[in-house]
DNA sequence: TAGTATCTACTACGGAACGTCGTAGAGGGG
DNA sequence: CCCCTCTACGACGTTCCGTAGTAGATACTA
């Protein structure tokens, strides 16, 4: 589920973001773009209707808070682009010999110790 | 570049094939769908100017051929996707830790062994 | 040589996704 | 009671894609 440019950008905000952010919030967050208020509403409330942000009630407003990390989507993006072809093994092994070996080391690793 | 549907479709034709092939023979191969033969022929020429195919004469007509293999074109998704993302280690860590270990110890002995 | 088949080029149309926003209406604060 | 804020819903333009038709050029064929 790719997203578009606005819809990254407002995910960015949230990504970054310690807590829930309201639509407001968000909105504030982003001014290098002019955008209308609501605009900042619509978007946030196609992600929340793609299942790509959670919204919970905070008194008459709605908070809007990532499902996934960024990481995690991204992630999972990979794992659709592989699963996308026949013979994943050897698209696998494309993709493993385009990254740097210390990169793929460390990711390794990293892996490793998460579990 | 994600591709669409019939765009998929025609793709794995030409993958499919040993050489390059020409409108008439993407659009017998695929008898599944009754297309007609200018919606095979968009299709072909949509591909060729977004760069995902090549096209030369072959007298009157023109033959197709995929610029990259399915596994180039695939790594090359899931490194879009991962280059999409501000950290990619810690991208790359999430989805090395989504892959079986054997599927991986696999995928980076070919690497190495393709060089 | 006239007719038919084949191939390309160009145009088009409908649906979906997305960026963008307006209006209407509900609820809380002064 | 009035205003401010927030949501809900609808709308419009653009782009992408699936789908196809028509026109015109070229080649084969009787």
């Amino acid at each position: 589920m790719p997203l578009g440019d606005l819809e990254r950008e407002v995910m960015t905000q949230l990504w970054g973001s310690a807590g829930p952010l309201s639509v407001r919030q968000v909105h504030e967050a982003i001014r290098g773009r002019d955008l209308a208020y609501t605009t900042v509403m619509t978007v946030l409330d196609r992600l929340a209707k793609k299942g790509v942000v959670n919204r919970e009630r905070d008194g008459r407003a709605w908070l809007y808070a990532p499902v996934q990390t960024r990481e995690q989507m991204t992630a999972g993006l990979m794992m659709d682009a592989l699963e996308d072809t026949p013979d994943q093994d050897a698209a696998l092994a494309h993709f493993v010999g385009r990254l740097s070996p210390e990169a793929l080391a460390a990711a390794i690793e990293a892996a490793r110790r998460q579990g």
